[in-house]
DNA sequence: CTTAGCACTCATATTGCTTGAGTGCCAAGT
DNA sequence: ACTTGGCACTCAAGCAATATGAGTGCTAAG
C-alpha cells in the first residue's frame, strides 16, 4: 500500500541520515535499500513526506534530512526495539558487578551506558522518598555536636550535623537514638514527616531539645534536595559531531551542568517504559538539537529514579533505547542486592 | 638594561596574547604598552625572543605567539600573583558558606571555582589517609549482613558491606564495635593498619570470626581507593575555545573522564604554593595544548587533597593562581568547621 | 644600540567559474 | 491511478586566480 512504502521510505531515510550524517537523496536510497521502486517514485514519496512535515532539504539542491517530526514518527511506528545480544547482556553483567558501594555503583553504570551507546550518560541516584530507611545513627563528635546518618534500604547514605546550643549527655543521646531506631527503621521516607509528628512531644521533657533538633534536621535531610544527585558521562562524545554540526556544545555542556535542567530531564519520565523526548520536546534551554532518551530503574511500581542518554538528535534511537532499558534492568538488580 | 627590555617585551606578548587570542606584531606591542622604544627595536627583540625559544610564528606572515617555555617563563618570573579583591573574597565566602555536608562543599567549590576563573576547575576529595577517624559505625542489616561505615573529621563518609557466612548476634556485634571504637576514634587513617594489626587476637575466639571481616573491610576501605574522588565542573568552558583554537576538546573531554589521569594531575602537585604545568609539561596523553593550575588544600603541613584549573596553555596565568589561591584557602576552612 | 625605510612573504579574503548531486515536473507507460 | 524515464533547473561546494595587507627581516643612517 502506498501509506505503507512512504513510511519504508522515512524509515530508510531516518536508518543512513544516523549512519551517514549527510542528507540523504532519492537514488542512494533506491540503491541501498530494496524498495522495489525507482528513484522517481521515491522521489514522489518524498515531495509527500516534505510536505506533510517529516523530512526538509537543507538546501535546494541537496538530499533530505529527517525533522524532529519525522523521527517521532519514526520512534512510535517504525523503529522496533530488539533485545539486547547474549554479548551485550555478559558486559553489563560483568561492568556492573563487584561494585563495593552505591556511588561505585552509579559511576560504574553512567561510564556503562555512555560507553554502549556512544553519548553522553546520566544517572540519578536513587530517590529517598521512594526508599525505606535501613538505619538511622545519632553521634556526638563533641558535647554540643550531633551528626546524624541516615542509610537508605537502597545504599545511600546522607549525613548532616546538628549544632546544640546546650551540652548533650550520652544518656540523653542514647534515649533518643533508641526512640528514633525504633520509630524509624523500615519505614518508607517519605512516611517519615507523619511518622515523626508527635515524636518531641512523646520524649522526656529533658531531651525534646535534643529531639527537636533531631527531628528537623532528619526531615530536612530526608526531603529537601532528595532527589538532587546526577552522575554524568561520557562528555567526550559529544565533540564527536563538534564541527561537522549545527549542534554547538557549548550550551549542551552548560545545560548538564545545571542540577535543575537535569531535575526536569530526568524528573519528567514515563513511569514504565522507554521515554524518548526529540530536539524542541526536550523544552531545555540548550539541548533544542538533541533528544533524551530516559527511562525509570527500581523494582516496578517503586521506581527508585532515572537513567538515559542525551545525543544528537539524529542518534541511533532503537539502539539508545534498547541499551538504556537493558542498563536500567541491570541496575535495579545490583541495587537490590545491595 | 637590555635584558629587561627583552622581559618586559615577553610579558607584553604574554599578556596581549591571552587577551586577544590572535598573535601579536610589532606595531600593535608598541601601541598597546609604553616600552618607549619603536617598532623596529622591538622586532630585533621579538627575533632574539624567538631565537632563545620563547616566543614562535604560526607562519612568516604573522605576529608572535608565546611557547610552551615562553609561558614557563612568564610564570616563574615575570607575573606578579595579586591578592584577591575584597570584592571576590566576599563572593568566595558566600558562595562557600551554608554548606550541609562535604558532598555539598565540594559541589559548590567546583561550581565557584570554575565560575571564578572560567576554566574547567577540579576538587579532590580530602583524603582519607591524611584525616582521622570520627566515628565508626557497625550495623546489622540482616543477621549476616554487616554495614561497616567509617567518618573522617573531615566530614567524609564511607560505607562498606560485610557478609557473613554465620548469623550474628547483637551481642558479638556490639562487642567488636565497643573495642573498634575505643581503638580507632580520632586516629589518624594512616595508622589504621598498625593499630589494627592485632585487633582480632585480643578478641574472643567467639567474635574473632567477625572481628577479622570487619577489620579487614575497614582497612580495604580505609586505604584501598583512598584518594579517587574527584569533581569536575565547568567543562562548559572548553567549548569556548572550540573552533578557533588547536585544542580540540574531545581527547581533553576524554582525559578528564580518566580517574587516573586527574589523579596523576591532582596528585603531583608541591606540597605548598600553586604549582604550574604548562602544555607538554603535563605529562598527560590529551592535555598537550593545555595548562594546569592546581594547588593543596588543608591545614599546613597535614594536605588534605589537591584542586586547581586546566585550561588552554594561553590562560591567564596570574588570574588563575590568585583564583585557585584563594579558594583553596576558603575550603581549608570550611572543612576544618564541619 | 635604535630607528626609519623598504622589499619580501604568505595567510586570508574575494571573485568568478565549474561541477554535479539532487530535485521537480511532465509525458509516456502499465 | 500509480510508476517511471527524461530533462531542465537549482545551488552548495570545490577550485583557481587574484588582491590585500599585516608583519617580518635587513640595511643603512642617526
Amino acid at each position: 500500500m502506498l501509506e505503507d512504502r512512504r513510511l519504508e521510505v522515512l524509515r530508510a531515510i531516518v536508518e543512513d541520515y544516523v549512519t551517514t550524517h549527510e542528507p540523504v537523496g532519492s537514488k542512494a536510497l533506491a540503491e541501498r535499500h530494496n524498495l522495489g521502486v525507482s528513484p522517481a517514485t521515491i522521489r514522489n514519496d518524498m515531495a509527500a513526506l516534505e510536505e506533510e512535515g517529516f523530512i526538509a532539504q537543507p538546501h535546494t539542491s541537496a538530499g533530505r534530512i529527517p525533522t524532529d517530526l519525522g523521527y517521532r514518527l519514526f520512534v512510535d511506528r517504525i523503529s522496533d526495539v530488539k533485545p539486547i545480544s547474549l554479548g551485550e547482556r555478559r558486559a553489563i553483567e560483568q561492568f556492573l558487578s563487584g561494585s563495593v558501594d552505591l556511588d561505585d555503583v552509579m559511576v560504574r553504570t553512567v561510564r556503562l551506558l555512555a560507553q554502549v551507546t556512544r553519548q553522553v550518560a546520566l544517572v540519578q541516584y536513587p530517590s529517598l522518598t521512594r526508599s525505606a530507611v535501613r538505619h538511622v545513627e545519632l553521634i556526638a563528635t563533641s558535647t554540643t555536636r550531633l551528626l546524624l546518618i541516615l542509610i537508605a534500604d537502597t545504599g545511600r547514605v546522607e549525613q548532616r550535623q546538628i549544632e546544640m546550643s546546650a551540652p548533650v549527655t550520652e544518656q540523653n543521646l542514647s534515649d533518643v537514638r533508641g526512640r528514633l531506631l525504633s520509630d524509624v527503621t523500615g519505614k518508607q521516607f517519605f512516611l517519615l514527616p507523619e511518622i515523626l509528628e508527635r515524636f518531641t512531644e512523646k520524649c522526656d521533657p529533658e531531651v525534646r531539645a535534643i529531639a527537636a533538633a533531631v527531628v528537623a534536621t532528619l526531615l530536612d535531610a530526608a526531603t529537601e534536595h532528595v532527589d538532587e544527585r546526577i552522575v554524568i558521562g561520557g562528555t567526550a562524545h559529544l565533540a564527536r559531531y563538534g564541527e561537522a554540526f549545527p549542534l554547538a556544545i557549548q550550551p549542551v555542556l552548560e545545560a548538564l551542568e545545571e542540577q535543575v535542567v537535569l531535575m526536569r530531564l530526568m524528573g519528567e519520565v514515563a513511569t514504565s517504559g522507554v521515554t524518548v523526548r526529540i530536539g524542541q520536546e526536550t523544552a531545555v534551554e540548550g539541548l533544542e538539537s538533541t533528544s533524551v532518551v530516559t527511562t525509570r530503574y527500581g523494582r516496578q511500581g517503586q521506581e527508585l529514579a532515572s537513567l538515559g542518554v542525551v545525543g544528537p538528535t539524529h542518534m541511533d534511537y532503537p539502539g539508545a533505547m534498547r541499551s538504556v532499558q537493558a542498563v536500567a534492568q541491570y541496575v535495579t538488580r545490583i541495587i537490590e542486592e545491595q
